[in-house]
DNA sequence: CTCGCCATCTTGACAGTGTCAATTTAATCG
DNA sequence: CGATTAAATTGACACTGTCAAGATGGCGAG
């Protein structure tokens, strides 16, 4: 559209999707973009008529990831349809852990790549970003009483930490090698603590697994 | 002492030190094998004669790294000298916790190196490895009533997903250009919630914060 | 004391890589 | 139809990891 060029159709995202392509099959770390340019038909370093360099690119696919990973989040908060407020609150909240280690797991060179590339710590807390999604999924547990005021500062972080170390430790930490049934069971156990952690700071009586359904 | 040689002292050992410096500096991506060949003072690649490639000599560092951290979590944990058992056991565990993030924060390069290494599922879960230390945390935790012994399987992940996680999102995550003041507050609260969702297992009442002394 | 062994280090080479500078190309507009 | 101009190419440079041979010199056997 805006930039069509003449031997190229628009290199830019042939560039980028195929960067992705690379990204999900081995990771960040294999992204050349000479090997760029060969796989798109295109000589060496006609990348720099698009990317400033390397980092440049890394960053677009990082933004790529980034995106899947709040699309996932979102659809699996939009999937529960729980009527109760508390336990909708709840179950809501697990499910953007659920989703988010589930993301990892699943592409974890985009996971790496969304989280290793270099200086945008800007992008990460953006209004659309996971931050906010989790941010606004706390705020819900307040309005409910389920989650109590006084413990919402910081919350966002104790939260993101445990899905996210999760899923750093199930990517390439020891967990790595854990069989599906076992990572699958472990993760329950960590949305679970993550839930009880909360439901003590206004002593709500709780019945603890049955937030893991949507 | 058992490999000394002609031109070099002890070449292995001044190359590991030599990389580990520059991973202490600049992380471990920045190691490279001619540089470390020319710190040293000696011709590129008379490192092939100790290491087999890059990702061994990666994996030495690695070692160096872990080694540290046990150290340094060994440390605190040995610093807790309180006598009521429910609450030594409980602090314990907090400093666990303080001395994983503390490292990782103190030595990033050292820590990303110790969890980006290739190919070492097996030292992580050593009998020596913070692993165990963790796991005898939380059965003395068992012991003394604090957690559940039901809860109990699984517990290590948790606490180390939350930990780890914290870490990692405090080198190059979005909560890396946090002030000091921020990230020890948001520290304790990690800290308090781990301790938190244990207490829920067993329905202890808690006064909350008096875990993080040591 | 000397000679040969052998681990250790060096020299040289090759294939890749990111990136810069200068050049060529072709699509678009006056 | 010709000039402008963004886009892509060619060529070069300084790096990197790694392999294959050659040089070196300490040490033990004779």
């Amino acid at each position: 559209m805006s930039t069509a060029s003449y031997h190229h159709g628009n290199l830019r995202q042939a560039l980028v999707d195929e960067a992705v392509a690379v990204t999900r099959e081995s990771g960040p770390d294999a992204i050349k973009i000479r090997d760029l340019a060969r796989r798109v038909g295109v000589s060496h370093n006609a990348a720099y008529g698009h990317f400033a360099n390397r980092d440049d690119l890394m960053a677009a696919v990082a933004d790529h990831a980034y995106q899947r990973l709040v699309d996932a989040m979102h659809r699996r908060v939009a999937a529960v349809d729980t009527v109760d407020p508390v336990l909708r609150a709840r179950r809501r909240l697990a499910q953007i852990g659920r989703a988010y280690v589930e993301f990892a797991v699943a592409e974890p060179g985009l996971f790496r790549a969304a989280f290793t590339a270099p200086s945008r710590g800007d992008t990460l807390a953006s209004a659309a970003g996971p931050y906010a999604l989790l941010g606004s999924a706390l705020d819900e547990l307040v309005d409910v009483g389920f989650l109590s005021p006084a413990a919402r500062p910081g919350a966002e972080v104790t939260c993101w930490s445990a899905v996210h170390g999760f899923s750093d430790l199930n990517i390439d930490g020891p967990l790595a090698s854990a069989s599906p049934d076992v990572r699958a069971a472990t993760l329950d156990h960590v949305l679970v603590s993550i839930d009880r952690s909360y439901a003590a700071t206004t002593g709500s009586t709780v019945s603890d697994s049955d937030i893991l359904e949507s």
